[in-house]
DNA sequence: TATGAATGAGTCTTCATTCAT
DNA sequence: GATGAATGAAGACTCATTCAT
């Protein structure tokens, strides 16, 4: 995957921030990883700012362009809402260390690219309320503060960045199917 | 309660690691915000590091605290599910700043002192199964992985530093109710 | 005069700047001229800039009142000119190093502190139309476009940093008589 | 005359240099503005500093050339005078750019090809003395210390660069002859 | 001739902490 | 308790120059 430089930089970044948080990751840090001179790492990036922007940009678009697919498909809504939740525990637990960097680093973010990364993520909370509508409309799901959920939802599901192991002994699955019962439980209409 | 310049400082850094972060809140902010010199601020705190240490400890604990409480009344089990889902709210949104620096900034604590807050976390994921777990015993909780459900239960309710506002049209309480309602559909039995 | 450590390293960075250039002398070159730690500078200093800033503008506020007071004088006005033509080469040569910073160093400034610099500058333009102004009046000089005549005496005057030597034959006071006699056949009338 | 990259470069560099200063202006800069990458410019100079001697040494080059074949001339030496102080002045505004970097820019040089412009400078007060000495000679110019009035002259002249502005309500020759007028009347017997 | 990756020394600046007064 | 001078390590970033391709 990492077939270029800009891509192993990239990779060595997702690590790094990860593991020791952006503010206490140096650009030299990084150059170490990839085995160049600091400044030589400037060939590729502009900032170390610009760098943390890219991860988040790109891992947010995933989720988001994923979850529009989702959408168009023709399928009953509670199979789309249960595929919407195991699909995002799969990009989650797949791309856990670029995932921990969005959800815990974008906060690093000057003012300007937060808002970027605020708006793709609020976009993303909007499309799961397009789930739900379907679902309220369809008679299939309760008519309640659909937004409201959504972020309850999208909270549970967030918060696995934080304690899901992926060499548990759940695997991302299970706990994708354990978290989508409880949630189709909570919202259909009985 | 901030009697004592003490207590001033941890009001200050609170509300600077709240809105700048740990990492980007200098001593020199925090002296600035309660009219000291920088190296006054150290016949207070021994260190940045113990300051960010003191606070998010002080939060989780509070949550512990107050979750032991709720566990230990002589009531329904839903009617102790709905109070733990309400005062953890209420936790959170009445103390929201100090709530974030706990669930945001603690990563930026030392491994030693990470470890004790994690521990703590630990401790309220436990409380919270404790009560999924006599939910079960009664008969009127479905019984699966209780592990798992409070975990989902605890991000949906801590992920609310996120969006909440509290100056936004949706109280604590009708936000906390409609949580609790959309997890006790979710876990009680049919 | 270096009576306090502020003024201890602005008489550094002057005699830094006049040697060496402002863009050529590094931070670490002042620390080390006044004997302390580069970042134990910034407890002084705002930046290097402001350092140039600061030295810059003492240099043409001093140019400026100096000549505010001789205007004032109630003195023959052929008098008033060789006053101010030896008082600009006294002050510029016995504040040489900081006049070489005005006058050659300058331009390094950010484009805001650049043009405050140059109003002065231009200030100082301006007072000198007035001498030549009064002499017009009076029928002494003789009636041309003043500013240009100011401009031709303020480039002969300044232009001096660039080769006058404390230590050579020649006096300040000699120069001066010279250029003054120089001037005044130049625009006197007949 | 800018037939080739060689000739490209050294306008861009003229331009850069006058616009930003040396210092400030990056050898990528340069690329840009012809380009070319930051590598290839190096197949065309040998040093960012060797760019400035080049710049520098042509337009001092320029004026000497031009003032030898003034005073070869067989004309009376007021007209003599006039025509260096007005051919300074046509010289330094019509390369108004290059001229700001010989003025300017050269003190960034080092020590060896700063002291070799700065030979050649002194060559032109010479060349100016060789005038005035003329007139001294010929007992049209006052007999006083021809160093220090040819010092003088060039100040004025040399500080052109400062204020002149080519789009100006006054054009370089009206100038010049104010200039000349000025120091004709400084200079000569009457 | 042109590229662009790489260097490595250097830039200014920040900052948590200490300590003598 | 309070000051403020001093530290010294670390921070991100720049840049002129080289060189293999």
């Amino acid at each position: 995957m990492a077939s270029n430089k800009n891509e192993e930089i990239a990779q060595a970044a997702i690590r790094l921030f990860e593991k020791k948080g952006y503010h206490a990751t140096s650009v030299q840090d990084i150059a170490d990883e990839v085995g160049l001179q600091k400044g030589s790492l400037y060939h590729y990036i502009s900032s170390k700012e610009d760098l943390l922007m890219k991860i988040t940009y790109q891992s947010i678009s995933n989720f988001n362009k994923t979850l529009e697919k989702i959408i168009e498909l023709d399928v009953p809504v509670k199979e789309k809402f249960a595929m919407a939740v195991e699909s995002h525990f799969q990009m989650l637990t797949q791309n856990l260390q670029m995932s921990v960097v969005l959800l815990r680093e974008a906060f690093s973010l000057g003012e300007e690219q937060r808002k970027i990364i605020h708006d793709s993520t609020d976009l993303y909370l909007q499309l799961w309320t397009v789930i739900l509508d379907e679902g309220v409309k369809s008679g299939e799901f309760q008519d309640t503060n659909n937004r409201l959920t959504a972020l309850a939802i999208l909270g549970s599901l967030n918060w696995v960045y934080r304690w899901f192991n992926p060499n548990g002994t759940l695997s991302a699955k299970e706990v994708a199917q354990h978290f989508s019962e409880l949630f189709l439980r909570g919202i259909e209409k009985r």
